[in-house]
Parts: structure tokens; sequence; C-alpha cells
DNA sequence: TATTGTTATACTCTATAACTATA
DNA sequence: TATAGTTATAGAGTATAACAATA
């Protein structure tokens, strides 16, 4: 099938928050204390950049600085990110994952992935197989451009 | 490519909510006041489903009642939405666009779409038509599995 | 008795502005 | 002077519980 940029951001514009909603609905779920979709985003980050700044998660998840530092609040209240200073500039943070942050962020992380994987099951493999590949574009296109904390080494 | 859905279900988790980041911050990008993305979302489905009752917006949208009847309060404040009673049964309400309503619904739309196909623009239109593809599938698979507003006469 | 919607209350998410500490 | 982060304040988004009106 042949198509427009403009065809294909529409469509994007309808599908994308029908699948969003099912994942908040799932993030969420039987948990106590719940985990909002943003503090899991951010414990994925934390996970993924460990020692990364708060400014670095700010950006990374389209928040402001004081809205990422409230949000940290709660995310080290709750026993799951520890703040470290950073001995060459301390002016920042570094945050790292507790032993709970990482089981509770794959707990969940599983459980969203099932909730999906169960919509998606019914799929033959070679549909599967498309929409990852069609993913991988999306991802190359829509991430962030950089994530500083890939490349710390230059700052 | 032939792959499972736990693969593609991991995926999906990563790259969806980067796309969402993206046009939530379109959405409220340059706007008094701002419209947030559910209250965005409450429009396109009311312009989509006319008279459509605030259970049905609520169902749709994945939110309580109260936070759907909050959430309107604010569109109707906004001179967006018009509450009317249902005469059939009076426990309802019926929810219209007014011109403005439709206006700003339709501004946003072209700015999230054109912030969308930005991106999408230097793909090629064979891509661009598998993703479309995949995104059809997707939908099927994520769509609400019924939406009271289409079957109103079985009601 | 069940359904539709609102009100009351509380907590999180988010922003802007003002501030502290460090570079 | 500029940057990293926090605090103060305010408004929106969300939920549960309790309520009113209607079926």
């Amino acid at each position: 099938m042949d198509t427009s940029p403009q065809d294909c951001a529409a469509d994007l514009l309808e599908v994308v928050p029908l699948i969003m909603r099912g994942v908040r609905a799932e993030v969420r779920r039987d948990r106590t204390p719940e985990l909002s979709m943003p503090q899991f985003r951010a414990l994925s980050f934390v996970e993924r950049h460990e020692g990364s700044t708060l400014t670095e998660v700010a950006q990374f998840l389209g928040l402001t600085l004081p809205t990422a530092s409230k949000m940290m609040d709660g995310l080290v209240d709750a026993g799951y990110v520890q703040r470290a200073p950073d001995r060459r500039d301390r002016r920042k943070i570094k945050l790292h994952l507790s032993t709970e942050g990482q089981q509770i962020h794959e707990a969940i992380l599983l459980q969203a992935r099932e909730f999906l994987a169960s919509r998606l099951q019914h799929l033959d493999p070679n549909i599967l197989g498309d929409i990852r590949t069609s993913l991988r574009v999306l991802r190359t296109v829509f991430e962030p451009v950089s994530v500083p904390g890939e490349a710390v080494g230059a700052a």
C-alpha cells in the first residue's frame, strides 16, 4: 500500500491513544501504592541510564525540572529511587534504582507486556513481524535526538 | 520477519509512549487556554458521536464517571460543549459540540497531524503504507469492544 | 433496586516563579 | 553569569465515597 505522511499521521493520532489507554490502565492496576505512568517511565529511564541526572530524566519525559523533581520525591519516598550527589559537579544529583525499585519496575513491565501480548496473541506471526518493523521505523523517527545520559564522558 | 506477541508487545511498550509524548506536547502548545490531552480526546469523541452521553465518553476514554463529569465542566465552561437533557431518559444528558468546539478541535487535530506528518515526511511511501497497515491491525485489536453511541437504537 | 450523573474530598501531575548552591 | 535542583504556589486530572434524580 502506498500512502502519504498526512494519512499515516491521521491514523497514528487515532491508534496511539487507544493503545496508551490500555497500557496506562495496566500500569496502575492492582498496585499499592499505585505507580503513575510518568513514574513508571521515570523508573524505566533510570533503570536504563543508571546514574543519570534529574535534568536528563526531565528531558526524556518531556517534563519541567520542578515537575520531575517532585515526581522523584514520590519515588524516593516510596524507596524505589536513591539520590546521590555527583562528586565532579556538586550541583548535580545522580539517580539510582533500589532493589525494590528494580523489582517493581520489572513487575509492572512484565504485566504491561503481558496485557499487550494478550491482545496480540491471535495475530498472524507475519503480521506481528510487520508491526515490529513499523515500530522500529517509528522509534527512529520519534526518539529524542539525544539522550545525554548516553554520552556523559563528553559533558 | 517472524516474531512473537511478547516481542511485539515489548516494542509497543517502548515506542507508543514516545509518540504520545510528542502528540501531547503538540496538543497543548501555544493555546490559551490549553487543552489537555483527555479534553482533546473527549472533543474528538463527541464530534464523532454527536449526542453521546457522559457514560459513553467516560467508557471510551477509560475514565470514571466523576472524572469525566468534571472534565466536561471545563469544556462546557470554555464554551466548547453543550449539555442537553435526553427526553426519553431524563437521567441522561446528551453532549454536543458548539461551533467554537468544532473549530478548536479541528485546529488542534490539524496541528497534531502536521507535527506527526513532519516527522514522517522523509520516510519511503511504501514504508508509510506498511505502517498504516500495521496501525489498522492494531486499531482492531485495541479498540474498545463496543462504543454504545454507535448503537443507540438498541438501547 | 439499578442506572446516570453530580458533589465532596483527597492526592497526584503539571506549570511558572522565586530561590539556593555550585560552576 | 549560567546551570542543577528545590521550594512555593496554583490549577488540572484522577480516584473513591456519598448523594440526587430517574428508570
